[in-house]
DNA sequence: CGACTTTGACCCGCGC
DNA sequence: GCGCGGGTCAAAGTCG
């Protein structure tokens, strides 16, 4: 079963999305895409656009990394565009979310440092960096064209250090042992991520 | 007062 | 070489 591993939301607003019984007159809606409410059983579609390259996750303690962006690596025509003009070993990760508002609590801390216009769209892209001195991890986070209901977020590079807030789960469903490593497969690369 | 946001200016890569 | 557009910087403003 192919688990979305996000995203953006805490892990608490990410548990309560999935509790709403009327989820539409709720000011934050946080659903991604292809996302199953009814089951609880999250399967993963993308738009055209977007390629899956990542796709296998072990269990639904995925979930529980809704606090980090190291998890799924979507690409598109863009940014594999962009990418050749980043180092090497430049991680990006896209995520598609549907939401209202644009500051996703993703559970680490950035600091905005530019916003931009941009060219086609109605909505201007926002720079953020990671609080932390010693990360270097960037975030940009726009509104889909196409779709202003969504929300793209892009992150570039890894976190160093684990965020301030992770929670990682709540829930007797999950098998906490199983959080002692979750690995990924990436077009790039593979690594795997071990909670403190 | 420190942390954060805003915003105009600047830098740089790319296409023509 | 030049212009355009995306990305970043940094000073000023705002907020708690």
């Amino acid at each position: 079963m192919i688990y979305p591993s996000n995203i953006n939301p805490s892990f608490t607003d990410f548990a309560e999305t999935f509790k709403f019984d009327d989820y539409d007159d709720d000011a934050f809606q946080m659903i991604m895409e292809g996302i199953s409410l009814e089951d609880h059983s999250p399967t993963l579609s993308w738009t055209s656009s977007e390629k899956l390259l990542a796709t296998e996750v072990t269990s639904p303690l995925q979930t529980s990394l809704a606090t980090s962006p190291m998890s799924l690596e979507i690409e598109d025509k863009d940014e594999s565009k962009k990418r050749k003009r980043r180092k090497d070993d430049q991680v990006i990760h896209v995520f598609k979310t549907k939401s209202i508002k644009e500051a996703l609590d993703d559970g680490y801390k950035w600091r905005k440092y530019g916003k931009k216009p941009i060219r086609g769209s109605p909505h201007p892209r926002h720079y953020h960096k990671c609080s932390n001195p010693n990360c270097i991890v960037k975030k940009k986070i726009e509104r889909d064209t196409t779709n202003p209901q969504y929300v793209l977020t892009t992150y570039e590079g890894r976190h160093n250090h684990p965020s301030p807030s992770v929670v990682y789960c709540d829930s007797d469903d999950f098998d906490l042992t199983s959080l002692n490593t979750l690995s990924f497969q990436t077009h790039t690369n593979s690594y795997s991520h071990s909670p403190p």
